[in-house]
RNA sequence: ACGGAUUUAGCUCAGUUGGUAGAGCAUUGGUCUCCAAAACCAAGGGUCGGGAGUUCGAGCCUCUCAAUCCGUG
């Protein structure tokens, strides 16, 4: 197996995109996205989506191929991802993953089950139901449903406790039957690098990084939104909060704060999620040339 | 300079008739098989501006020093 898929991670605003542009250049090879919010084609400035100038530097796959309003989830990722690759392969001896969506980079590289995708209609019946009864009664559906997955859920997060329900429905399954965590087998060798900075430093950048967001018309971008401000892809930091900005709910320097705060939790998840991922080899954004020597070392015979 | 007010967790403030302190936000740690930039859980942190006094005991009372703010000059 003398294919490599070298995946470049971190948090948001450590600069993934520069790095595995540089890396993919040095490999003479194309990078697919693993962003779940860079898909969408409407959503420039707030996603950090990668300019005109980056894009042409180096072939992308996977950015700007969504509408807001279409559906996409981890598993939709997987197949694409693994179609990208399949075919790129063909051509190239290295790929380049990179993205910050923990969850999509995992479907690529460990897989996840197939489950059917949920259909819209349960999803909005059973929403209404926890909306109006509440989340005892999802729970109280899900132990006698999957009494298994009822003692493993968290019973407080009601998005886990109603899909797990979706599926029962869905499928007249255990949910927990089809889970099978098991990891998947992949026809290329997988590199994993992390990037990431003192908390500090990286807090720096994020803040001046929604600054110039800002600057770029962020605020103009989301206005164009506004009237979709309740589509899950528009639930994204950078736009939620001046949509609630919008509303009335708070001052523009307030939103503008929040989003700072926002990106920094979000970048916090993001590492928490990764530092339990042992196959990841941490550097600095600066250490260009040793994140190279380490991916060449795996390709020397 | 005089009068008044303020000084409690990184920030904004609560703290009842004196019994060694709370909240929100921020910060930190964690969960995670699918609309995940989502959703959820948990934790740490203060010699109560400095000093002295009264008291069995002071964030709360008295004195003093300092800083900040508002009036009047």
């Amino acid at each position: 197996m003398d294919k490599f898929l070298i995946v470049i991670i971190g948090p948001t605003g450590i600069g993934k995109t520069t790095t595995s542009i540089e890396v993919a250049r040095h490999f003479n090879t194309v990078i697919i996205s693993a962003d779940s919010r860079q898909i969408f084609k409407e959503l420039k400035i707030g996603t950090a989506a990668p300019t005109a100038q980056e894009l042409s530097a180096v072939q992308h796959y996977n950015i700007a191929t969504h509408s807001i309003h279409d559906y996409y989830s981890a598993w939709e990722f997987e197949q694409d991802a693994l179609a990208y690759s399949e075919r790129l392969f063909k051509t190239h001896q290295q790929l380049v993953l990179t993205g910050g969506s923990m969850m999509y980079i995992d479907a690529v590289c460990k897989g996840i089950d197939e489950l059917p995708t949920v259909d819209q209609e349960l999803r909005e019946q059973l929403k209404n139901q926890y909306e109006q009864e509440g989340i005892e009664v999802m729970r109280r559906q899900l132990k006698q449903l999957d009494p298994v997955f009822y003692d493993q859920v968290d019973l407080q997060n009601h998005k886990r406790v109603i899909h797990a329900v979706e599926i029962c429905l869905l499928t007249g399954k255990p949910y927990s039957s089809l889970r099978t965590n098991s990891i998947k087998e992949r026809p290329f060798n997988i590199i994993k690098i992390g990037l990431n900075l003192d908390r500090e430093e990286l807090y720096e950048r994020i803040n001046k990084r929604v600054d110039i967001m800002v600057e770029e018309g962020l605020i103009e971008e989301a206005q164009q939104f506004y009237a979709h401000k309740d589509l899950n892809s528009l639930n994204t930091v950078g736009y939620k909060e001046l949509f609630a900005h919008f509303d009335g709910e708070y001052d523009l320097d307030k939103a503008i704060e929040l989003i700072k705060r926002n990106s920094r939790r979000y970048a916090k998840k993001q590492l928490t999620w990764f530092k339990r991922d042992s196959d990841i080899k941490w550097f600095k954004p600066s250490e260009l040339v040793n994140i190279i020597s380490y991916c060449e070392s795996f390709m020397v015979h």
